[in-house]
DNA sequence: AGGTTTAGTCCATCGGATGGAAAAAAGGGT
DNA sequence: ACCCTTTTTTCCATCCGATGGACTAAACCT
């Protein structure tokens, strides 16, 4: 259903458009933002009056040593607004809260406790919530909502995690509505691979806006940019690249997921399985996502001193994910391969080192200028991200924000 | 680089949805419009009252029988403007002049041209387009511009192609200034799966606005449709899925492509070698894509007529395409796929009655609501997405066209 | 001090969307 | 036959946001 726009959305419009300007690049001076949004100097005269005084952004003091009148520079007000973003993962629950100009104030995280409830976990989310917004000493009227990021499947317009494979208690749980009342904020639920690259797309100052993001955690998963927006799906579950076939000739391992998958190629549980068979760790108890996570620990720091044994899994572990990568570089064709989650910063000095080439070589159409890097964000992506999509949500410029029509 | 909005451009977009809506529900009234867009009836009557003064649409006959002052149809007027498409296959060349009702006026199809040098074929294309416009008795300051599709990897912003594996003598071909010259037209360049993505876009009324379209030809390739956008990649250059792997249990053919890869599953040079090797044909020169072609055909046909080795072939080359569609489908969470393409009406007996169910048992997200189907648009649906780029280039609403700044 | 350069604002205007009133064109009811 | 209702479409005055041009401001340069 395509609708047409107006007046009144297009002030909008070119005001978030400022604002994302100014949140991008802080310090921009009025005639920079003319320069950059293509608006009359007049139009951002007026927009820029508005935004001061709705206390979102603020001038600061002027720099001379250049000819002419010093501009005086713009600067996203970090008190301006605020939100909190949440990050479930099986094995570890990360809170952080951000500012408007995209600082983590406060960042918490802990074990996400096995085996319980969704209420239990419900209530500490909000009340670690609370707490935090209480501690920063952040006034509640500017905290805009509160952002969840979930391994899928979700129901993002319910608001409820449907039924996510490594969360057996977490059964059509609903969450939005759960935590909106528990904090009285808005609640935002949406994919942790979707929050991740959202996070990367914010905070990454490389040009190319178009990028895959891979998110290696407690599962693996992928979510796309391009043109500077986070492609979703039909359904919000994008990214569900863990069956892709990775390697014909891989081992099947015990385990649930598929043979040669990309899943069983890097995911914590296919690692540990693997590491286990060369007798690398013992064998922890496969439904303790905790467990398996310290376990994994273990073998990368094994890799790290020297461990031939641990070295190899990882180094097979890197060629099956350059496969899966290149598959989805050649179906999608971006430049830039972005790697983050939990798991990363364990894998990263196997992984980085050689990946780039390892992906080169699988790329149907040549690309000298390909890169694959490690987030910019660092491990707690997702939950950065979770916090960022509630400040987007309410403030950035979204091409379809233009349109007029239903809610 | 974010850009501000203005009115101008406001008026422009808005103009371009309700040509749009038109071009997709004829015969709506003002006040249909009116619904559909969520603009004013004021402003639909101005946006009406200058398309019709540009003859880009007509009132025609009110129908009475409600109560109520009978609305005024409204449709395209199909002689206010048109487009030629010419779609660049290894082994056909296909050409369409398409009105703005989206109506195909003429078609052309022959062999291309096998090793011959594209100065030949760009003289032909331009004295086919010429023909076909003198042909169609069209008045040529009607027809917007010529559009070409062809096999990848293409350089679209500069409208060169680069270097097809199918199309050895096309090595950075200037496709878009040769025929712009040729011809006098305006020259649009773009890959043949998002061409064909397009046409199928452009011509279902399937409610679903996000689809993968796999599109199988002399190669194999998919685009992606997500709200009502065809994705284009960076450079234009999206879909090589040629080489997913499709079967880690696959046999080496005597081939370039990827052992296991979808290309090796579906494409008709791996078919045919497949079937030479079951003594089902001769083994055709495969230089030559015309020929390979035509043994591709008899295959076919020999399935049809119930040859078990030809059937055996096809079921699993079937099998073998779920896998990749459900990689597709796992990634971008779309509830449809399309199939078409030059090959499809000679593999959808085979393909369709099991496709479905195939592709269902690859999903990671259970998804009762997936369809399977075979283009609308039938064997020419590249060269008719190409006319339909050109249509939608100038007519269609697009949110960067909202945006002020450059070209 | 005066010229130059760049930044930012004031004012009048313009373009486009809109609300309300009105006109138009039918059917339904008495 | 007449009036009322319903729905579509247009006219008019108005509103709102963007804009161009003139103007002010504040630096540096010579």
């Amino acid at each position: 259903m395509r609708r047409g726009s107006n007046q009144l959305r297009l002030a909008d419009f070119n005001q978030a458009v400022v604002l994302d300007v100014l949140r991008r690049a802080p310090g921009a001076s009025r005639a920079d933002l003319r320069r950059e949004s293509g608006l009359s100097p007049q139009t951002i005269s007026n927009i820029t009056r508005r935004l001061i005084d709705d206390g979102l952004i603020r001038e600061t003091e002027p720099a001379g040593g250049v000819r002419g009148r010093p501009s005086i520079p713009l600067v996203v007000d970090s008190d301006g607004a605020f939100s909190v973003g949440v990050h479930i993962d099986p094995a570890r629950l990360t809170t952080v809260l951000l500012d408007l100009d995209g600082q983590v104030r406060l960042r918490r995280q802990e074990r996400t406790p096995q085996a319980t409830n969704p209420p239990e976990v419900t209530a500490l989310i909000a009340a670690t919530a609370d707490a935090m917004i209480h501690e920063a000493g952040v006034d509640r009227d500017r905290v805009l909502g509160l952002g969840i990021a979930a391994p899928g499947p979700l129901d993002v317009h319910a608001g409820v995690i449907v039924d996510p494979p490594q969360l057996p208690n977490w059964r059509n749980v609903n969450l939005r509505a759960d935590l909106s009342d528990a904090t009285g904020l808005p609640v935002l639920l949406d994919k942790d691979v979707t929050a991740a690259a959202t996070a990367e797309l914010r905070s990454s100052t490389a040009p190319s806006n178009a990028f895959v993001f891979l998110y290696l955690g407690s599962g693996v998963g992928a979510s796309v940019v391009v043109d500077n927006q986070v492609l979703r799906g039909v359904t919000n579950n994008i990214g569900e690249v863990g069956d892709i076939i990775v390697d014909t000739d891989a081992e099947q391992l015990e385990w649930a997921g598929r043979r040669g998958g990309l899943a069983a190629a890097c995911v914590p549980e296919a690692l540990v399985i693997q590491a286990a068979r060369l007798g690398l760790v013992p064998l922890p108890d496969l439904t303790d996502y905790v467990a398996i996570d310290d376990a994994c620990t273990a073998v990368c720091a094994q890799a790290v001193a020297g461990n031939s044994g641990a070295t190899w899994i990882l180094a097979r572990a890197a060629r099956r994910v350059a496969v899966g990568l290149g598959v989805l570089v050649n179906l999608l064709d971006v430049p830039r391969v972005v790697l983050g989650g939990p798991l990363w910063n364990r894998l990263s000095a196997a992984f980085l080192p050689v990946l780039t080439e390892l992906v080169a070589e699988e790329l149907v159409v040549a690309r000298p200028d390909l890169v694959v890097e490690g987030s910019s964000v660092g491990e707690h992506v997702a939950a950065q991200g979770a916090a960022e999509l509630v400040l987007d949500h309410f403030l950035a410029p979204r091409a379809a924000a233009l349109l007029v029509g239903e809610a």
